[in-house]
DNA sequence: GTTAGGTATGTAACCGGTTACATCAACTGA
DNA sequence: TCAGTTGATGTAACCGGTTACATACCTAAC
């Protein structure tokens, strides 16, 4: 079943058939109408391959998330998704599991399929990757974190200003052991930008960084539940927790219910992402706030037009915003202690 | 940049730059080395549309998913995602959003980019979409739900026996008045087959079914919150809560603690999907264990036998398993008061 | 009546790999 | 020494659309 044959059947040429499909008003009506016809009867339904081998256009964006366990990379995805759709383009959703090896693999299948717009999470990865999306002319763009190289664009929050309000804020409300629960900074660099900021407002207000009370885990609520756990049954627990990650804000949240240790009273939680479920558990947890739609929106753009248009990618910073809610509050004046 | 003009670089044909790449075993060693020398430093990285398009092989298997903010569907995709990889095929991953019409056309364009497998989630779909994959002689295979047509090939639990094994558990701990928070059944063949067993199950039992006690509602936190406050609230509330999912199990259990019912003294509330959140809650939800990561190797297994040995797809029942924990209790003897 | 311009359609090259088949050289064994 | 076999490589058809260009026909204008 191919244009040939139904070219054949209709009694015209292969190129009638082919404008019936693609350009109907380029064909006269009873032409077309004989035409369509045919591919409803035969529920025809063209070769994309060959169709956009031969355009040399294939309307393929490819998106490389490091998990889609996340929903906030879902809210994410779906921006960018319908963003894509309206202008006519398709999207290759790829997970790469935080694995650099995974997404090499994948980026290289993108070059393969021949997309017209890479979208990436976090900047850092061998330069090899980006030379490589640049050697095919592939207009790409870095989310979720910025690169300090400005060669690379990247349309993103600032990882390392939005944790530092957080942490400012936990500081000028009276807390002085601060806790932080984050991603593994390894295979991670947002975590590792959170971390970093973390570390920073610590020093500038004279308070000890201490590592025994950051604890890097992977995003899974019951592996951050334990940590959180370990946390706060030390001896000398921490007021405060900033968690560089709602799923596991949410862990802590739970262990410390479970603890009997009261939030906000005994210890005060701020997460990042600001996911739907932090307005609704008790108490609401306080975020960060991400524009996670925005985000992926500006970025789908910024593709469209380098795709359309050859419009180069430029970089982009996009706002963040600290809600403040009633799992956050001052510390106890005296250094009460736990339970 | 193609293999042409790296056959005249190497001084060699077409069919030998190719046999390189594709069957390195095929070529001499020292022309295999030349040519994989030329290709790491041009980094010539091949069309793939051009690869399958003249191989007949895509090796594109795509999976069609209601949304991507569940991250029950997440355990799912990555399931097939492994099992896939280890047979050398790619997965397209496509959100359906809960649209019919979305739906429709990314079939449509999955048949158009040739993929050799399709893997639907739930059951209910216009007619026509199935018979478009036949046509193509495309393996499809059904998930999470069970078409009554045996001609649809189902790889799922049983949405109505695991129902109604939550519902005569409630029964059974002397519940009278069960309420029900399940998705838009309209749109959602999984929530009716919920609905329906948890309405049979009533009957069965003799109680009355109370429409007022059901609400169905998109799977979004805040929105079942606020599902489950109306109906605890009410003059007579029930005493029991089924929820067709997680998500909205857990708006229904904070909403109860912000009103201060008590889980499960006042309340008893059962889940449906066993995210691991469910465990980390207090009290700890009650839930269906749905097998997410074996339903989606075996979906994944059959399409690969399907695709590579023209094994025809067999459809296959997995068993689900209630895990009962702290959120479900008998009912109090008399109909005490709420509050 | 001739020519210019427009519309509908056909012809065939082309996209970039894959692979069946052909070719040729080198080696094996009688 | 020569037929037979094996291994390495080349030739060219092919996959199924798209589209530049050619052609044929019709209408309108001078």
């Amino acid at each position: 079943m191919t244009i040939r044959w139904l070219a054949r059947h209709a009694g015209v040429s292969v190129a009638t058939i082919s404008r019936a499909l693609r350009h109907p008003d380029r064909v006269a009506p009873e032409t077309r109408e004989r035409i369509l016809k045919l591919v409803s009867r035969y529920q025809f339904v063209p070769d994309g391959r060959a169709a956009t081998f031969s355009s040399r256009r294939t309307g393929l964006v490819g998106l490389v998330v490091p998990t889609i366990s996340n929903s906030i990379y879902a809210e994410f995805t779906e921006a960018i998704q319908n963003r894509l759709q309206a202008a006519g383009l398709s999207l290759l959703i790829a997970n790469a599991n935080y694995s650099a090896e995974i997404e090499a693999g994948i980026i290289r299948k993108l070059i393969e399929s021949r997309v017209e717009g890479v979208i990436l999470t976090g900047y850092k990865r061998d330069a090899a990757l980006y030379n490589l999306l640049r050697h095919y002319r592939i207009p790409f763009v870095v989310t979720w974190s910025t690169s300090p190289e400005p060669a690379i664009p990247s349309i993103s929050f600032d990882n390392y200003a939005a944790a530092t309000e957080a942490v400012e804020m936990l500081i000028s409300l009276g807390h002085r052991r601060i806790g932080l629960i984050c991603g593994v900074t390894d295979i991670n660099d947002r975590a590792a930008q959170r971390f970093d900021a973390y570390r920073s407002a610590l020093l500038r207000h004279k308070i000890r960084f201490e590592p025994e009370l950051v604890s890097e885990q992977p995003f899974e609520i019951e592996v951050s539940a334990e940590a959180a756990t370990r946390l706060v049954t030390r001896k000398n627990p921490p007021t405060a927790l900033f968690c560089a990650n709602d799923i596991q804000a949410l862990g802590a949240l739970f262990a410390c219910q479970r603890l009997n240790v009261r939030v906000p009273e005994d210890i005060s939680l701020i997460g990042f992402d600001d996911l739907p479920i932090t307005r609704v558990v008790n108490p609401p947890l306080s975020s960060v706030h991400v524009p996670a739609k925005l985000m992926g929106q500006a970025a789908a753009d910024a593709l469209i037009d380098a795709a359309r248009n050859g419009i180069p990618v430029t970089g982009q910073t996009v706002g963040t915003e600290l809600m403040m809610r009633g799992s956050t509050a001052p510390a106890a004046s005296a250094n009460t202690k736990i339970r």
